[in-house]
RNA sequence: GCGAGAGUGGCGGAAUUGGUAGACGCGCUGGAUUUAGGUUCCAGUGUCUUGCGGCGUGAGAGUUCGAGUCUCUCCUCUCGCACCA
């Protein structure tokens, strides 16, 4: 077969795409005899089209997936839906549709370009989360937990939009106000579904320790959020009320508390309302904002005097209580003791609305200074009864034995986590799968699914199905009586926490997973964006240790490999219109001026010829500067696409489009065609093939194999690190090097020499650009299938190098460099570099005091 | 506000983990090919002096024979904060 003259990528694309599928090169089963590889990406919410974050993501898993599948390994690379969510429901609202119907839409468009860009997914086990067969199984599982004890509902507060009626996604709250209605929001309280991850605080802690493939970053934010602290629970009595606990970290400081705060859901704040007109308008404000906390903690610090009092639990001396907004009655008790002397926060609030400071922990070195701020280090105790002169360490040990003894207290460990709240008063999720009895008691399902209805309209206010008497209207299975249902759906992380593992049994309809989920699990590389390294990843190491609890698998951590992959960012073009807002420009409406060494001097708006500015931000339809990665495929096909995104950044990073760039991408690889068709009938005679030793090779052989054997040894060391973009490097590098190489000079092993280079250079690239390979591949390879046809190794004979060039320094300066012979002694090489001219000139007037001789590599002469 | 991370030529980035800063690519400059545009090929390209050399990895200090890399302080940007996924 002749090849084509012109590298046509779209023509070999589908081509290749399309023997892959016919020959089900991409579907796995078990077997025992490989060593498994389960490499997972995390799956998309079907918004319609893939941008350019997918293609990153689903390229780096692509290519990790056939590295380790050409490393010989039975490797899972599976993709699916993650379909349930909000998008839906306000896309079914605007094109007067239903969700399902949008949603399966999508994902049929989805899925088309997945396919077009050559990813190796095993197809057969595609799942879309929205579905009754895939939903019931957690719903199943939820009911399980519930046996368990580990489920539970309390009132928990929401968004509300008091206009329509509705419960808000923090998304959905706009500078305090709901997006479509307008109305100022309020907080309030429903009952609502918990699952106990607090019981795991410990285990999901501890367990990071072991997560070695996991980047420290994401191990250490879930730490903080898990936030584990060691303190005290106090004691503050208040007379005719319930006592008021706090949890303190600090119970060195104790004699310095000058007031106590609780939140404005507090019952102590609640009763004072009702006959103090200022703590309740003081309350009615703190109702009125967003629940996120992050608008909690950035919102000015505002509190009010409740005219109540408690008593020190030691002293026994009378503090005020105040109503705080930044005291959150979700977290701890509610309630919490101020110390301004030694925190912060406390301090702040204190100088603000006149409350005493008092120093109780003075330094050790240096005096006490609290005129501009709060002493917040540890120290020696004062001002506090009999534990004056203890250290801020012996004080935290004494102070909670003596609150102990005198039962004002205890040792306690406290985290910051809270349990899981998965109730959601939204339609377009999965049925929590409950029912009520007259009475209101909640009963678990005992038959799933239980099928959320798609046959609905959506108003724009609130979940179709709480309207619905065909749903909500039935029976408890268990006795007969009639019962309505739990119109509640769960969170979409609920769905995402544990898909991975029915990847590996997505056909089972008789039970959620079984053995074949031992077989794959834990998977052994995950890849997402770092956005995920909280929450979504702390869900599913719950859930996976639940299902394990369960006794459904047995290992104890979902991914034993992390890669958090960077944002995709391009340039945006934007003016401001005043009060913070920004209007953004395409990259056609604007014209970029460059000098002449190509730095950009300003950009004008083509319509009206004056400047915008411009900045890098991540690719979003309302930055104006989305790349649309159909249009790229379109142009250049799916290999240059995949190359340009593992090029042009290391995984982690943000990597920031550019149209020239991927150009480059794309003649890279004609430049690979077109070597291959230059040396067509040397590769087609030969076959692809590894040399075997050095014996007989001459001296431009030799050097010529020292490069491809280097390249090869670095390419393999990134692979192993997933640094792609030098991995691609080293495949450009062995290009140049094959295309200046001269073959004619290497004697009678000449064309064992090029087509040992060629075959390198295809291994290398085959992971990133496979249709190119696999198509050199079916020309100058063998019968298998380029996956299947294994990696090879660096030749070591060919690594030895006959001469070594050391690095000169005088004082640490590069001064010469120097070629000897790789056997030349250390003493040897100190006094060759002594006598080198340019290093004499630099020594000159000077004694020399140490020589540094790095070994095969540099020597430093140190003289002063 | 709290937690985490990142800053290297005109640009994306590399530096085998403390040892030649700028691999590879984009852009730019000059040349060749081409009727022209595009393509392709060759050469050059951190910066200042265009001699030898000096300076240079966000800013400032420190450790070391030697720091982009380690330590401290500061600045800027990015991500997350529990109902976006």
């Amino acid at each position: 077969m002749k090849m084509q003259k012109e590298y046509d990528p779209q023509n070999i694309e589908t081509q290749i795409q399309a023997g892959w599928e016919e020959n089900q090169v991409f579907a796995v089963s078990e077997d025992s005899d490989k060593e498994k590889f389960y490499c997972l990406e995390m799956f998309p919410y079907p918004s319609g089209k893939l941008h350019m974050g997918h293609v990153r993501n689903y390229t780096i898993g692509d290519v990790i997936s056939r590295y380790q599948r050409q490393l010989g390994k039975n490797v899972l690379h599976p993709m699916g839906w993650d379909a349930f969510g909000l998008p839906a429901e306000n896309a079914a609202i605007k094109n007067k549709t239903a969700p399902a119907p949008w949603t399966d839409s999508n994902i049929a468009s989805m899925r088309d370009q997945l396919k077009r860009l050559g990813f190796s997914y095993d197809w057969s086990r595609e799942l879309a989360t929205c579905k009754p067969d895939y939903y019931k199984w957690e719903q199943w599982f939820f009911t399980k937990l519930f046996e368990r004890g580990l489920v539970y509902k309390k009132e928990a507060e929401v968004n509300w939009d008091p206009v329509d009626q509705t419960v808000l996604a923090n998304e959905q709250v706009v500078d305090g106000r709901g997006w479509r209605s307008g109305a100022l929001v309020e907080k309030k309280k429903i009952p609502q579904w918990f699952i106990k991850i607090t019981d795991y605080a410990e285990e999901l802690l501890v367990s990071l320790d072991d997560l070695d493939g996991w980047p420290d970053a994401v191990k250490t934010m879930q730490r903080n959020w898990i936030g584990k602290s060691v303190g005290a629970e106090v004691e503050f009595l208040v007379e005719g009320e319930a006592p008021l606990n706090v949890f303190t970290t600090r119970p060195d400081t104790i004699f310095g508390v000058t007031y106590l705060a609780v939140a404005a859901e507090h019952p102590l704040a609640i009763k004072a309302a009702s006959d103090n007109q200022v703590v309740a308008d003081f309350r009615k404000q703190c109702a009125q904002t967003s629940t996120a906390e992050a608008d909690l903690e950035t919102m000015e610090k505002l509190g009010v005097d409740l005219g109540i009092t408690a008593s020190h639990p030691i002293s026994g001396k009378q503090v005020p209580v105040w109503c705080a907004n930044f005291v959150l009655m979700s977290y701890g008790t509610g309630a919490v003791m101020a110390v301004p002397a030694h925190d912060e926060r406390d301090f702040e609030f204190a100088t603000k609305y006149g409350i005493e400071i008092k120093p109780v922990v003075y330094p050790q070195d240096g005096d006490l200074d609290i005129s501009a701020g709060a002493y917040t280090g540890d120290g020696e105790l004062q001002n506090s009864g009999e534990f004056d002169g203890q250290s801020s360490t012996q004080a935290k040990e004494s102070i909670t034995q003596w609150l102990s003894d005198n039962a004002k207290g205890t040792q306690k460990v406290n985290y910051r986590l809270r349990d899981w709240g998965v109730s959601r008063q939204r339609y377009w999720g999965c049925p929590i799968p409950f029912t009520y009895d007259a009475d209101g008691e909640p009963s678990p399902a005992t038959e799933f699914p239980v099928t959320l209805p798609t046959d609905v309209v959506m108003d724009g206010v609130g979940s179709p199905i709480k309207k619905m008497s065909s749903f909500i209207d039935t029976v408890n299975t268990q006795t007969g009586a009639p019962a309505k249902r739990e119109t509640d759906t769960f969170d979409t992380f609920f769905e995402s926490s544990w898909y991975y593992a029915r990847y590996c049994c997505p056909d089972l309809d008789t039970a959620m997973l079984d053995e074949r989920a031992d077989y794959w699990l834990p998977a052994d590389q995950y890849i997402g964006g770092i956005e995920h390294a909280v929450m979504h990843l702390l869900y599913a190491r719950f859930f996976h240790k639940l299902m394990r609890d369960v006794g459904l698998i047995d290992s104890d951590e979902p991914f034993v490999r992390l890669l958090t992959q960077g944002m995709v960012v391009a340039n945006t073009y934007y003016r401001k219109e005043g009060e913070g807002k920004e209007e953004y420009f395409t990259p056609e409406e604007v014209s970029v001026e460059y000098d002449d060494r190509g730095s950009v001097v300003s950009a004008k708006l083509v319509a009206d010829d004056q400047p915008v500015l411009i900045k890098v931000e991540k690719m979003s339809k309302s930055k104006n500067n989305g790349v649309d990665p159909q249009s790229m495929i379109d142009k250049y096909g799916a290999d240059t696409v995949r190359l340009f995104t593992m090029f042009a950044a290391p995984p982690e990073q943000s990597l920031e489009w550019n149209d020239d760039a991927i150009a480059g991408g794309s003649r890279f690889l004609r430049r690979v065609w077109n070597l291959f068709d230059k040396h067509s009938a040397a590769l087609g005679a030969n076959r692809l093939h590894s040399m075997v030793g050095v014996d007989g090779a001459n001296s431009v052989a030799k050097a010529h194999r020292l490069t491809v054997h280097t390249i090869l040894q670095r390419a393999m060391f990134d692979y192993e690190r997933q640094q792609f973009n030098t991995v691609v490097a080293a495949a450009m590098e062995l290009t140049n090097a094959i295309e200046k190489a001269d073959f004619a000079a290497m004697g009678e092993h000449s064309d064992a020499v090029l087509s040992e280079a060629c075959y390198v250079l295809l291994k290398i690239l085959a992971p990133v650009t496979p249709h190119l390979c696999e198509h050199l591949w079916n020309e100058y390879g063998t019968d298998m299938d380029l996956v299947d046809s294994g990696w090879l190794a660096v030749d070591q004979a060919a690594l030895v190098k006959d001469e070594i060039t050391y690095v000169i320094q005088v004082n640490g300066k590069l001064r010469a460099k120097l070629d000897v012979p790789a056997s030349t002694a250390k003493e040897e090489i100190e006094v060759m570099a002594q006598s080198d001219e340019n290093v004499q000139r630099f020594l000159e007037g000077l004694t020399i005091r140490k020589i540094i001789v790095v070994p095969n590599k540099l020597v430093n002469i140190v003289a002063n």
